[in-house]
DNA sequence: ATCTATTGATAACA
DNA sequence: TTGTTATCAATAGAT
């Protein structure tokens, strides 16, 4: 009912979703008022759109949360119940997750291998072998790179020394000049500075 | 919309206002379906009839108990007691430890290292390290076992084939006389076969 | 938001 | 209840 028919099928275009959502809401609440009205019922909507934004109706002489009392009663099932046990369910499979991930752990770090036969052990002792070459690959890359910053700053180091010495020869000259000259030197030289560390928590360490 | 408008207002005539409540139930049915497939938005509906007959709708992929709760989420109010809150809390909480658990495995797995700095690699290091000499321990007692448990199987063969070499000399007794030797035998030597393996699951490899 | 050409919903009827 | 149909209502697309 509009300017052409449309397919009953997910809007793709963002803009024309939101507007219809809207117009539609629009429609559904008005409708489910008339039938309040005309049928004197009692009607509860609640609606979120796509983005998560929370709509509700619900008929005069009545809320939701008595409208739901009533749907308990009717139905018999237990939305309390309901929600109580998915959360338990919920809780289990974490629970049982989780159990996993412990067992796994302590495989890894060397305890209760009583449980394990020695087919068992190998694939763990691959994953360990595989763990410490990872980890010391990662410590020699920054072992690499505080070497080369070390030689960095070295370099760096000599040729202050050298500028300090060769102005201390040049005294006399007054602060000014001076000051302009290790400006200047700056805007050369301190790359070793400017490195900036692959691993910004180096510093840390 | 239909033969000539209506007001709205309570339809007096009872079956009147009975087929209509049908209809526009359905209608409003229909519409939510269709603004739920077309918005892709959740949409919950309870209706109960002048009668109280109760129906409902709920959108695909989910259900009243869900949309409730997020009813309750959005609009602060609790429609249920906080005896959920406890449930919740504590998936938070092993979810929590769920998480810090698979970062801990992860990183004993030499994944994700580069989020540690130096000082963190190396508690992990150790415990790899720890984790790798368990294993070859292990691995070190199962062949310990494997070797005795050869040993003793070899011993036995000896005495075995020492046993038959006499018997075959001393052969010409019937049957009966040889079953019981072997029997006899068997009482005083199965020390190998009977030694139990520490590990249960030995054979299984 | 507002405007309409169209489709969709439905009141009355069967 | 279910189906049909003349009408009105909702709304898709454009502004």
């Amino acid at each position: 009912m509009g300017r052409g028919r449309i397919e009953i099928k997910r809007i793709e275009n963002s803009t024309n979703r939101q507007v219809t959502f809207s117009k539609r809401r629009n429609g559904i609440v008005k409708k489910a008022k008339e039938i309040s009205v005309l049928c004197e019922s009692e009607i509860g909507i609640v609606i979120f759109s796509s983005l998560g934004k929370m709509s509700e109706y619900c008929s005069p002489n009545s809320s939701l949360s008595t409208l739901l009392e009533k749907y308990q009663q009717h139905s018999g099932k237990k939305l309390w119940d309901a929600k109580h046990e998915k959360l338990s369910a919920e809780i289990d499979r974490i629970k049982r997750e989780n159990e996993s991930m412990q067992i796994e752990l302590r495989h890894l770090k060397g305890e209760d291998l009583n449980s394990l036969n020695p087919r068992e052990l190998i694939p763990i002792e691959e994953a360990l072998q595989n763990g410490v070459a990872s980890v010391r690959a990662k410590q020699m890359e920054y072992l690499k790179m505080l070497k080369l910053n070390g030689k960095l700053l070295e370099e760096e180091n000599k040729k202050l020394a050298y500028l300090l010495h060769h102005q201390q020869l040049a005294m006399g000259g007054h602060q000014n000049g001076r000051h302009q000259r290790e400006t200047e030197y700056a805007s050369e030289v301190p790359m070793a500075l400017r490195v900036q560390p692959i691993q910004p928590n180096l510093q840390e360490a």
